[in-house]
RNA sequence: AGAACCGUAGCUCAGGGGUAGAGCACUACCUUGACACGGUAGGGGUCAGGGGUUCAAAUCCCCUCGGUUCUACCA
């Protein structure tokens, strides 16, 4: 066994098991269900932090309760990505001078999937690197035949109860990649530009606006070049400035439009020049106020962003958007109507995909009234059926469901679930029926003397991922094996980023259309943030990838770094020493079982060190009760055969691993996984290795045979417990211990009270005080490790140590002798003051400044305790447990402060 | 404009009414038969500031300052 961990010779060969011999799922099993899928990343993704981060979580939970025996499946998948991946293809055909319509809808699907077969779905093969353990063989993607079945299904149910509608609305839409978008695909972006002071002039020159000329009215805007469109100049109805303005009329610049003057109470008064322009055909706000007041929409751009309509004089005709602000702004100035150009920074929305600034445009789209389903979703939250940890998302979830808007789910792309909607040559709308949704309507026997026409659109890729949690088992086959094993999942781990657009929409579904909640508990991460504390973005160029870190540091150090990171729902900044740490944790686990094996074989090969369980699979029937797992207790077991040989560290390290065991069950249950892996380390590394290793090597012939059995036992068990953090090591490991099953599954260990004992605990720690008192004595004697150092003890328990002589020594590498001659360098210590010969070069004042110091520690100590015991209202209402506690502290530093003055005397 | 989170050792972070913690960094010593990706002994903090509640506040409440994020946006 080499003296390092090396990962690279190990990960791969348990990657390939767990992919090609996967964790299956069994629907028929009688144990209970923990479901998790995997959020489902885009085909054209590949593995980010973030995903990394997702699936660290969820391998843990489901590691965890796979052997804790329940029936886990953990179903892992993609999502099609509808604009991502058209854009994607797209971008090749560009490279053969082609666009999709000229190889046709049919032909471009094909080229898609065959896309898709070659080269997408990358992040599947990356994430089998991080060790997941999922069920490969129920691997799903959003446009498999059963999924798109479960998106048509949900349309047409949609449709027939009245929520699916079609519509014109405004939308946003995407100049570039040609499509509409919801409003999440959208990002906002805080850019520089101007905003213009425009003045328009007043039919009634003898009237005057104050915030301008006679004959003139001010106003402000940031997008010059859709004065055309407008309609209306809006005003507060309280504004003092403009109220004898309103219901006349001005003059749109560069044309002879009149347009009416408003008031409306969505224009504030203290921005701008306090009056705008209203263009309801190019801001979503304009287009409320326009709907207020009844006005129209005509449209100046089209939708490639370039200005059109008669409205729009000659000379502008035909240029790009922002040609055309230049050209506008130009032609404005030269006119006299620019009063003023100033800096100005604007929100504006970029298209997610494509990076170009979004048109609000208003079109003819279907969308889905989520209100009711929103108020169904809203009801569950409220009735707990199904719970956020953090517990603080609660509300966000709960605040996005009450002010969600109309979704628009019609996408002008090929990529995607073509929308089951036919036309006839009068525009009317035929959708299958709600008993046969899978007959289209143009086979539709009823339809035949019509020439229907499908509708080309597709849906929002976010139509299909919110069945996910369902679609995924076979709905809308509800009878199906899996559906009724596995759903409604149990939980679902993700930031809390996408709350509100998946989260929440797979809420409304799971309700809509199962009626059920689609999970139980939502676990939210936070956000990865760079080592500056900035979100990584292509943009900024400051994304790390998870598979270098995974080269540098071993995955299981990385599973560490994200789960040790993990705290709260907090936001994580990168910090390479964390998988540092992790990668000298995964070696300090290799060199202790390295150690272990080495001593056994040395000195035990007789004994019967086999688990006597192994190969003990936990099966249906022997579900974990209190009772039965009592019976199967490894440790319990040991407890009993050899209780008459266990030593004081064997009892201690039980007592203590049994108190991990149980504090890291705790720490899983309520999903703080950080806290569960930062206890196993502490475990592992201080008191395991540490100490009980340490103090077991004068322990270790043939006949301690109670050391050698926990010694393997222990490690085992501490292995078991942190296999679902570090899989690849620990099951490596645990097989290098002779176990012919893979330790994935074996049973989680359960605590059992019969172990914890807390005389052993106490007894310990004295030697411990004891221990690091002698080594701090030679510390000061400026003498190295293996100077044999003669040490007499005092105190308390002194006794105690001399029974444990052998341990001490072996530890400490000192002699204890029964007592000292002559002058000694003491060490107080809770329990025992150690004592050493005073010789040699000793610099006595730095260590009197200790001694005072440590003197004047105590006696702050004791003061704060007796002021508390003091304090009337203290001992009035203080509960017993810590006035007791005060009263044994002034006692132990009471003895302490003694001891030490007593040391203190000969100098 | 609303909402939430954060501010604890030089750095990155745990803790979350009753004794201030970890990793790294720092100082000194140690290549001792598991591990230098290691060991031992140390140094280092008025828990951002101010009020309040309480017998007791780093922890709960309020305010201020500083930082971050989300949502909504003002033409």
């Amino acid at each position: 066994m080499p003296a390092q961990f090396d990962p690279a010779a190990t990960e791969p060969r348990w990657a390939k098991t767990w992919f090609e011999e996967p964790f299956r799922a069994d629907a028929t099993s009688a144990k209970p269900p923990f479901t998790i899928v995997i959020p489902p990343p885009n085909v054209t993704g590949n593995l980010h932090l973030g995903h990394a981060l997702d699936n660290t979580l969820i391998d843990t939970l489901i590691r965890h309760k796979r052997m804790a025996g329940y029936e886990v499946l953990y179903l892992p998948g993609m999502d099609h990505a509808g604009i991502a991946t058209q854009m994607k293809v797209e971008q090749g055909l560009r490279e053969e001078g082609k666009t999709r319509h000229d190889l046709g809808r049919e032909a471009f699907l094909e080229r898609v999937w065959a896309w898709k077969t070659q080269s997408g779905g990358t992040i599947l093969e990356q994430l089998r690197r991080l060790g997941v353990s999922a069920d490969w063989t129920r691997e799903r993607f959003t446009m498999d035949a059963g999924l798109s079945k479960a998106v048509r299904h949900q349309f047409v149910r949609l449709y027939h109860e009245g929520l699916a509608y079609r519509g014109e609305r405004m939308v946003n839409w995407d100049p570039v990649a040609q499509t509409t978008l919801s409003d999440l695909e959208i990002d906002r972006e805080n850019r520089k530009g101007k905003m213009y002071t425009v003045s328009y002039s007043l039919e009634d020159s003898s009237l005057a606006a104050s915030n301008g000329a006679a004959g003139e009215i001010l106003i402000a805007t940031v997008r010059p070049e859709t004065i055309f469109a407008d309609q209306a100049i809006a005003v507060h109805p309280e504004d003092k400035r403009f109220q004898h303005l309103v219901g006349q009329k001005a003059r749109i610049p560069l044309t002879d439009h009149l347009i009416p003057i408003i008031a409306d109470e969505a224009v504030e008064m203290d921005f701008g020049v306090g009056a705008l322009k209203i263009t309801p055909a190019h801001a979503l706000t304009d287009f409320e106020v326009g709907e207020r007041h009844g006005l129209k929409h005509p449209s100046v751009i089209d939708l490639h962003g370039h200005l059109t309509s008669d409205l729009v004089p000659e000379a502008f005709r035909g240029l790009e958007r922002f040609a055309a602000r230049k050209a506008v702004v130009a032609a404005l100035q030269e006119s006299g109507a620019l009063i003023q150009e100033q800096d100005h920074t604007t929100a504006i929305g970029l298209s997610e995909r494509s990076k170009a600034p979004v048109e609000p445009v208003i079109s003819l789209q279907w969308f889905v009234n989520v209100k009711p389903l929103a108020q169904q979703a809203l009801t569950g939250l409220e009735q707990g059926e199904i719970t956020l940890t953090p517990e603080r998302y609660t509300k966000v979830n709960r605040d996005w469901l009450e002010n969600i808007r109309d979704w628009n789910i019609s996408r002008q792309l090929w990529w995607g679930h073509q929308i089951p909607a036919w036309y006839d040559e009068e525009g009317r709308i035929y959708v299958p029926d709600a008993q046969n949704p899978d007959l289209d309507c143009d086979l539709d026997p009823r339809y035949q003397h019509l020439n229907l026409q499908r509708d080309p659109d597709v849906f929002d890729t976010w139509f299909s991922s919110n069945l996910w949690p369902f679609s995924t088992l076979g709905w809308p086959d509800e009878g199906n094996e899996d559906y009724s094993k596995f759903y409604p999942t149990q939980v679902l781990v993700t930031g809390y980023d996408i709350l509100f657009f998946w989260v929440a929409r797979m809420e409304m579904a799971g309700y809509g259309l199962t009626g059920k909640p689609p999970f139980e508990t939502v676990m939210l991460h936070g956000l990865y943030l760079d080592s500056k504390g900035q979100k990584m973005s292509k943009s900024k160029n400051n994304g790390i990838d998870p598979l270098d870190l995974f080269d540098q540091y071993g995955v299981d150090a990385c599973r560490f770094a994200f789960a040790s990171l993990s705290t709260g729902g907090q936001d994580i900044k990168h910090d390479p020493r964390r998988f540092e740490q992790g990668r000298n944790f995964a070696n300090k686990l290799w060199n202790a079982t390295r150690f272990v094996k080495m001593r056994l074989s040395e000195v035990a090969q007789d004994l019967p060190l086999q688990d006597p369980f192994t190969p003990y699979i936990r099966t249906a029937a022997q579900m974990p009760t209190e009772a039965s797992e009592r019976s199967q207790s490894l440790l319990l077991l040991l407890v009993q055969q050899h209780q008459d040989k266990l030593s004081l560290a064997d009892r201690w390290i039980i007592s203590r691993l049994n108190a991990v065991t149980e504090q890291v069950s705790a720490d899983l249950a309520s999903y703080d996984i950080g806290a569960a892996i930062r206890g196993l380390y502490a475990f592992t590394w201080d008191e395991y290795c540490d100490w009980y290793l340490e103090a077991a090597k004068p322990n270790m012939s043939a006949q301690n045979t109670g050391t050698l059995v926990t010694l393997k036992l222990v490690l085992e068990h501490i292995l078991k417990l942190l296999h679902p953090f570090m899989p690849f090591v620990t099951s490596e490991l645990y097989e290098s211990l002779g176990h012919r099953r893979q330790l994935a599954v074996h049973s989680w260990p359960l605590p059992d009270s019969v172990l914890h004992d807390a005389e052993a605990t106490h007894a310990f720690d004295t030697l411990r005080s004891a221990v690091a008192s002698a080594r701090s004595l030679k510390n000061e004697l400026g003498l190295s490790p293996q100077d044999r150092l003669n040490v007499a003890v005092l105190g308390e328990h002194a006794a105690l140590v001399q029974d444990n002589t052998r341990t001490v020594e072996g530890i400490a590498k000192v002699k204890l002798v029964p007592a000292l001659e002559g002058r000694t360098l003491s060490q107080v210590a809770p329990g025992v003051t150690v004592l050493a010969p005073l010789e040699g070069t000793v610099d006595l004042a730095d260590w009197l400044g200790k001694q005072k110091k440590r003197l004047a520690e105590l006696d702050k100590q004791i003061n704060q305790a007796e002021g508390k015991l003091s304090n009337e209202g203290f001992v009035a209402r203080a509960p017993a447990e810590v006035i007791e506690e005060e009263q044994r502290r002034i006692k132990e530093f009471g003895a302490q402060k003694e001891r030490l003055e007593e040391v203190l005397k000969q100098f």
